[in-house]
DNA sequence: AAAATACGTCGGAAAATGTTGACATGTCGG
DNA sequence: CCGACATGTCAACATTTTCCGACGTATTTT
């Protein structure tokens, strides 16, 4: 599995927004580009971004698009992130780093 | 607390797998550039970004410097990440979001 | 002490990403 | 049907990021 397109996709801020936005609820592309100082266009491409990534859902409703968030792509961040976890979290680990970096 | 160095730091390949390369212990910057198709000092400015997001600790040692992972800012990922987690892990969760798209 | 090695850094080229305004499409209300 | 809306897309421009080779510094090696 490759995490790429979504550390990608998360990598703007604008982008990270607008997940959490979505957090709360659903919403229309509209009343998410109000949430930023930034013309509409751009906060469209930027949900072009993550849709592609398959973080947000779009659905059509009459001339409006609701977009919601699809959350599962996360996991992969969680995957990735696992085995430092454990690396940080654990003292023992971290004697281990330092002995080693020692010899 | 921000996330945004975190995450602009692992938003590039070759520093993900730096990271992980450090994961199975500290190497030098000239151990680490050989694992890459790049030049050494393009390498090097990588390291230099993952210096400053405090995501690995340089040691001088001779003329080489030892890199070392430093994990604990990964928490701030983690912390980005929990939210979601629960969203996409229980099913309550997405039932309650169908009803409200619905509505 | 000269040559070789291991690095970081810097200037500028090249590539990628972000932003905008104009436009096209489909939709709603009158 | 017509004008106002909601939205995606596109070309052009702006900004940011990445990359390289040249250089400087410190450290071993011979």
């Amino acid at each position: 599995m490759n995490a790429e397109p979504v550390f990608s996709a998360l990598s703007h801020p604008v982008r990270r927004k607008v997940i959490s936005l979505l957090l709360a609820g659903s919403k229309t592309a509209g009343s998410l580009a109000e949430e930023f100082e930034l013309s509409r266009s751009a906060v469209s491409e930027h949900l072009g971004i993550l849709r592609q990534a398959g973080l947000v859902r779009e659905v059509k409703s009459g001339r409006e698009r609701i977009y919601s968030l699809h959350a599962e792509p996360l996991a992969q961040l969680r995957d990735w992130l696992a085995p430092y976890e454990t690396y940080w979290k654990s003292n023992l680990a971290r004697l281990a780093q330092q002995l080693e970096d020692e010899q």
